[in-house]
DNA sequence: CGATTTTGACCTGCGC
DNA sequence: GCGCAGGTCAAAATCG
């Protein structure tokens, strides 16, 4: 019941204004399978995982959408290699980087600490989908996981923001 | 005790 | 303009 006399000067967490920042990411976990897509609409299911060089940058033709690649033989690491493709939209550049992986649980130890803000059930989905936070303040990192429709075994994972604090 | 999780309610955007 | 879907926050409960 708080929610017709709330929201009176909180709105500018909705509006992720973070800056042009370079998208960090790095995964160590067990992934079996990477799945790149530029947006929840379609996704681009890459067979031959040699196809993930290290530094790969993956950048659509969408004028909001660019994702970062950085593969690390096993363990991710995005430096500071950050280079937007020669898009002209690394102006203002939405960073959403997602992937497939087969895990029976969700959550994978990334490194970081996550806090879990909200789980919300998606249609088309049996299964619902968990939202979560980077613990640390001044992370605008979001990380949303949702198991595949049609493949259960598979979890998707979608980082959204940058890393701005230590691993360690 | 503190941090985190959990569930429900509520808000925003888009579609029709 | 209303409805649906998705996304976020908040208070309380729980765990370490």
């Amino acid at each position: 019941m708080n929610g017709g006399t709330k929201m009176s000067d909180k709105n500018e967490r909705a509006q992720d204004s973070s800056p042009d920042s370079d998208f960090t990411n790095y995964l160590s976990a067990d992934l079996s399978e990477y799945l790149k897509f530029d947006d929840i609409d379609e996704w681009l299911v890459d067979d031959d995982l040699e196809s993930f060089v290290p530094s790969q940058e993956v950048a659509y033709h969408q004028p909001n959408v660019v994702s970062h690649f950085g593969k690390g033989g096993g363990h991710y690491e995005g430096s500071s290699t950050r280079e937007v493709v020669s898009s002209g939209y690394q102006k203002n550049v939405r960073k959403k980087f997602s992937f497939k992986t087969k895990s029976e649980v969700d959550i994978l130890d990334d490194g970081y600490k996550w806090r879990k803000y909200g789980k919300k059930m998606v249609k088309n989905n049996p299964n619902p989908r968990h939202y979560y936070r980077c613990s640390v303040e001044g992370c605008p990192v979001k990380k949303t996981v949702d198991r595949d429709k049609d493949d259960e075994r598979y979890v998707i994972t979608t980082y959204e923001g940058t890393h701005t604090h230590p691993s360690s």
